[in-house]
DNA sequence: GTGAAAGCGCTAACAG
DNA sequence: CTGTTAGCGCTTTCAC
């Protein structure tokens, strides 16, 4: 019927000649810019679907948009940060921007050669999952592209800011454990993690610290290793070397699951509390009690941020999420 | 000490004025390529670190490479995914390429959007994880860029396949429920799954209905509903349907455990036998017996096979990974 | 309403 | 061994 289609990927061109009209009115078309006829608009967007014609993404990011926002993420066997993406993709559905994630790298600083990657990718917004980078670090990239920190609560005018509320939440939790009766409560988290850190465990951390502190008793941190299972590793030693805690607030529910593994293999009695409220928390193999974070929400806000500056906005945003107990089987009285 | 850094990015243009050279010269070191005296490199270096320069990937885009790998994964929920990405990423560390993720769009025919996302943002290579998009498009994308199909059995010289042995995984899972004394066995599945499309759930299908034909029992599919559990929501409609399975064969874990909720929210006696082997399924809260398949070896494979095209390799590899039944405490023999 | 032309940052062919 | 040059496909003034 009509020509076929050049073996090599149409270009602006390809389009401009079929439609007979100049590269420039194409591209007019493409972006829905001022000043084109209907009946041109026609012609060319019937030359555009002849000639399967897809704009080169690497062609428009030399001069402008590059229509993509990109997520880094550090722990995809986390499935709170499932929970994220699934709210930033359908925050974004229906818009023209595509999503794409990186994988945070391991080891220390982890989270920067990802967010430098999609720097260099020219994403038209970052959200940076609770990357272990500095502010410093941050604050640079900011300068060249919009960025919402999710997670971290850091005190910035140069970028946004999405985060749970890690405070409210590790209070949550100790005051749950506190009602049930416990008073030799351990805590599970990243090995030398600091308390006064921006981090989302550190908030949590210092919570735990706080709330044990005022009520005069003494903290008991179980410091992931660097073993295969980490969390479990972590409960297994604390198990194995005598530990009276009766229960355990876990930094969030993946490590909770770990633990409950050590826990369950050793029969001890030890109430575990998660944090983020994964999906399979609530599942009856776990009932696992946990400080629940509108994830998906949370994402789609972070989205929605990105867009805003996009379009114009330049101060900076910061919203704190509540966060909500959902209190199961896993945690009750202690024992006698 | 050395002037500031422009506030715009550097480019190869401030680095060769910097260094004094040609940017044809700063092009060569930046590729390694041949031609460049030691003396030469040593500045260029210099000057690149100095203007903290990063080569722009969307102009590399125009010309060439863009030094990134992408795969398509179609259910960040399904923690098989994060296993592959594991393999990639380490497949990949080390070499100079980065790994980005599009996230399927839910619904039929997912997976293209993002494939041409993909192709669009000019990866270097692009695995495929079993998108449901027929071989015409896959022929169609893998003409313009190296592609791997993961997981599904295509019969095509145009792409690289990688995938597990859904015939013998099938297969073994039957065995294993037959040899412990099951008939009545259900197999939880997606709805609709035609038993001889290319799709990983197909084989399984396909192997399910064989062994029941052969073994001369009534097969009995329990579908996915669109619920939002959609495995849960299948399990408590087949139990309170009135059942008399004694045996589930889940087409994947995830399946499994959603399965599982429903089963043991019912009080029902079903053994429950998954696929994939999840990090989760040893866990002792479900103690899944499940078909192991080598996710992290596939994804690496997968990954390396790109490089090779990358590198100029053009005749199809297709290569079968073998598959374990890992046996566990969720199958037991019927009761009775 | 429409088109011509410049230029984004890079690579590769070629000339010195 | 080093430098010059011609584009890659697009957006964006600025004339017509």
């Amino acid at each position: 019927m009509t020509d076929a289609p050049p073996p090599r990927r149409a270009t602006i061109e390809d389009v401009a000649a079929r439609a007979g009209v100049s590269r420039a009115a194409v591209s007019k078309v493409l972006r829905d810019a001022y000043g084109v006829s209907d009946a041109m608009r026609q012609r060319v967007t019937a030359a555009m679907t002849e000639l399967n014609y897809r704009p080169s993404i690497a062609a428009r990011a030399m001069r402008g948009r590059t229509y993509t926002i990109g997520i880094e993420l550090p722990d995809l066997s986390n499935q709170f940060f499932t929970r994220i993406v699934r709210g930033a993709t359908a925050a974004l559905d229906g818009t023209p921007y595509q999503l794409i994630l990186a994988p945070a790298e391991p080891g220390s600083g982890y989270g920067y050669r990802a967010l430098e990657a999609l720097v260099d990718r020219q994403v038209d917004g970052l959200v940076a999952v609770s990357p272990r980078v500095d502010e410093d670090a941050l604050e640079r990239i900011a300068a060249s592209v919009p960025l919402v920190m999710f997670g971290r609560l850091d005190r910035t005018e140069r970028y946004d800011v999405v985060a749970g509320d890690d405070i409210a939440g590790g209070r949550l939790a100790m005051e749950h454990l506190f009602a049930l009766g416990h008073t030799r409560i351990a805590h599970l988290t990243l090995r030398d993690e600091d308390p006064d850190a921006p981090f989302p465990h550190s908030g949590r951390l210092r919570e735990y610290l706080a709330a044990m502190t005022e009520a005069g008793l003494e903290p008991e941190i179980w410091p992931l290793s660097d073993a295969e299972d980490p969390s479990y590793d972590a409960a297994r030693r604390a198990i194995e070397g005598g530990t009276r805690a009766t229960a355990l607030f876990a930094a969030h529910d993946e490590l909770a699951f770990g633990a409950m593994r050590a826990i369950a293999e050793a029969g001890a009695d030890i109430s575990v509390i998660g944090y983020d409220d994964v999906a399979l928390s609530s599942h009856p193999a776990f009932s696992l009690t946990s400080v629940d974070q509108p994830g998906e929400r949370m994402g789609a806000r972070a989205v929605e941020l990105l867009l805003e500056r996009v379009a114009g906005r330049t101060e900076a945003v910061h919203e704190v999420f509540p966060v909500e107990l959902k209190v199961r089987a896993s945690t009750r009285p202690p024992r006698a």
